[in-house]
RNA sequence: GCUGGUGUGGCUCAAUGGUAGAGCAUCUGACUUGUAAUCAGACGGUUGUUGGUUCGAUUCCGACCACCAGCUCCA
């Protein structure tokens, strides 16, 4: 039997395991082996191998090996429920890219304070260090054994396999899992963990089916490692939008309006200046912006489906005898722009941008601040276009995500969500669909992932994940291909020859949605926005009544500038103005006492604690707008 | 919507089966100040709403509302 190991390839005899390779190899690789890739997926080291196999040993160096230490963690949380609350059944417990978490059915709930003694218990494990034995056996005997446990979800999940495969059990000490592994060779090579949270999950995530008990933990390689995580964690915690908004006075939710924001002066500003950049951007891009209505007769939702598929978030009112609803989204609006006039294929691609505002009644539980809200304002186009156009129009999109994310500091990837189960138009309408898609994306040379079913009803999208300063991912832009809207507005243009041919229809959005970017980028800078974004660009701080007068006229100037400054004529003390200023997040703060008075200069104290010394108020505001204009970061 | 938790002045938090206190913020006064909090005083609360238990509830119980952590859903 040969066996490929990276670039040489050595023999072995049949049945021969990672481990013994890993041992041939050298010791202290057989003592730092976690489990091994063979052919591309990750097996146990005590797996035995037949046959021609490419074998790469896992070390917990290695990317892979983390998901496994997670995994078996799971395993271990598991065991040590099951020792101190025998009568709780199993259900699943994967790992996640930032822990693990494990699904329990306790006979009685439990809280948050019996995580400690859980831990305990799982401590208690690691020391004993059980070694962890894979055991392959058939499908049959699985089910007997999880029969006799009463392991009622375990038995679920071994049913859905296939009568003639086998599965894997492994064992640790008197505990046992169905699983498909790898582990770990044994419990005591876990190192650092922590039982995070409690919370409530569906079983297999359905809300039909019975709430289980979640337990989530993380897990690390090193003490440090994990002390790093848990300060990133306080890291976000500062960021959160929700504290600053209200910190710095940008906006505020009241239980009069569940989910539905109110921008506060300064937290206007900043949404203006978001929308004049999208102005700009779009005017250069060739967008022409419209407004459509915010309610409209019922019959237009039945027209575009949304009725059908879309109602139970619609808000709905009577007026006379006809029935409104305030728009969800704004297609239908768009489509009937559309069709206001007649095209002709020179229009085409016709780009009609819309900020438009839609409500959607978004269930109570998922509400969270400016980030899942039930009423916000789309930065939507819709894109009328011939067939051949399609590729060229998805790159201009991706083009100007590129030019405006790039602005601030954001990268991005992108995922292709394909036919979701509850769909209009059929199969091969589809697929067709998805192909343009994925054409165009090959075009253009971007990596993309594939997300499985999580279209829209009416077409499929390629999804923008925009990747924050801390490294957490959000969905914001999206580009839709929308077969169905077109041919049920009857849409159409005259083609050269005179005859009439119907559009394709793209729709699309950068921000998404202009607060939840809004709260993404309050996050990402922490609420110290760049100088073209911040509501107070400049304070004027004096040292005493002294230069009082003075500091007015240098807040008049950079007013007449176009400056959005402000004054701190407070009678306090100049460390208490900076301090106010500084938490106030100010970038720019101009000092004046009788030495800047005496010389016509200010200081200037900017974000980061960097000083700058007798400065012409004129050099000053020539900075200030060459900072603002090229939108520094 | 589901599971669990929380709800006390603008904010952060105390306290209690006998109608609540601090710091910050605000206001007033004194100080006239040189780079992250000057001092003093004042104002400010039907303890989320609403039923119930009780001689008495803000405290105990129920319902509702909102928020928080997840789940499901999603821009």
């Amino acid at each position: 039997m040969k066996i490929k190991l990276r670039d040489e390839v050595r023999d072995y005899a049949e049945g021969t395991t990672s481990q013994k390779i890993a041992e041939s190899i050298s010791e202290g690789l057989a003592r730092v082996a976690i489990c091994a890739k063979v052919d591309g997926h990750l097996t146990d080291l005590s797996t035995p191998l037949f046959g021609d196999h490419e074998v790469q040993i896992i070390t917990s160096k290695d990317e892979e090996a983390k998901m496994v230490l997670r995994h078996t963690t799971a395993h271990v949380l598991a065991q040590a429920v099951k020792s101190i609350y025998p009568n709780t059944k199993l259900s699943i417990g994967p790992a996640t890219s930032d822990g693990f978490y494990y699904d329990f059915d306790f006979k009685t709930p439990i809280t948050s304070d019996d995580l400690s003694k859980i831990e305990d218990e799982m401590k208690k494990i690691i020391k004993a260090n059980f070694e962890i034995k894979r055991e392959v056996v058939s499908r049959d005997e699985a089910l007997r054994r999880a029969t006799k446990e009463g392991e009622t979800y375990k038995i679920e999940l071994i049913n859905a396999i296939p009568q003639d495969e086998e599965v894997s059990i492994y064992t640790q000490g008197d505990f046992s899992d169905v699983c498909r592994g790898p582990h770990l060779r044994s419990t005591g090579m876990i190192k650092a963990f922590k039982l995070t949270k409690l919370a409530g999950a569906y079983w297999r995530g359905d809300e039909k089916n019975k709430m289980l008990t979640r337990i989530y933990g993380v897990v690390f390689d090193k003490a440090s490692e994990m002390e790093e995580y848990f300060k990133m964690l306080e890291e976000a915690e500062k960021r959160d939008h929700r504290k600053l908004g209200r910190d710095l006075d940008l906006f505020f939710l009241s239980d009069y309006a569940p989910g539905m924001p109110f921008f506060m002066p300064k937290g206007q500003i900043v949404i203006n200046e978001l929308i004049n950049f999208w102005r700009e951007e779009h005017k250069k891009a060739g967008y022409v912006e419209i407004t459509t209505p915010i309610a409209l007769n019922r019959k237009l939702w039945e027209k575009s489906g949304h009725w059908d598929h879309y109602k139970k978030n619609m808000y709905t009112f009577k007026v006379e005898s006809d029935t409104f609803a305030v728009k969800p989204m704004n297609c239908p609006g768009g489509m009937l722009y559309y069709k206001e006039r007649i095209h002709s294929y020179k229009e085409l691609p016709l780009r009609v941008g819309e900020l438009g505002k839609v409500h959607r009644h978004e269930a109570s539980g998922t509400l969270h601040g400016l980030f899942r809200v039930r009423c916000f304002t789309q930065d939507d186009a819709h894109i009328f276009m011939t067939p051949d156009q399609i590729e060229s129009e998805v790159a201009g999109i991706i083009k100007l995500v590129d030019k405006m994310y790039s602005v601030f500091g954001l990268e991005y990837h992108l995922e292709l969500s394909t036919m979701p189960e509850d769909h209009i138009g059929d199969i091969k309408e589809w697929e067709r669909a998805e192909t343009c898609l994925k054409n165009a994306l090959k075009h253009i040379g971007k990596d993309y992932v594939i997300n499985e079913g999580d279209g829209a009803f009416y077409g499929p999208k390629i999804d923008i994940h925009i990747k924050d300063a801390i490294g957490r991912t959000w969905q914001c832009g999206t580009i839709q291909l929308d077969m169905q809207l077109p041919k049920r507005f009857e849409l159409e243009y005259v083609d050269k020859d005179g005859s009439r041919k119907e559009p394709i229809m793209l729709h699309r959005v950068i921000f998404g949605s202009v607060e939840r970017f809004f709260g993404i980028i309050t996050e990402n800078f922490a609420g110290a926005f760049p100088l073209w974004l911040s509501p107070v660009q400049a304070i004027v701080i004096y040292v005493s009544d002294k230069s009082e007068k003075y500091a007015k006229s240098v807040k008049n100037k950079l007013e007449k500038a176009g400056i959005r400054v402000e004054l701190d004529s407070r009678n306090e003390k100049i460390g208490y103005k900076i301090r106010s200023a500084q938490m106030q997040k100010i970038p720019y703060m101009i000092i004046v006492g009788e030495k800047e008075e005496e010389n016509k200069t200010v200081s200037i104290r900017k974000r980061g604690n960097i000083e700058e010394k007798d400065v012409l108020v004129s050099d000053l505001i020539k900075n200030m707008k060459r900072e603002i204009k090229n939108k520094v970061r």
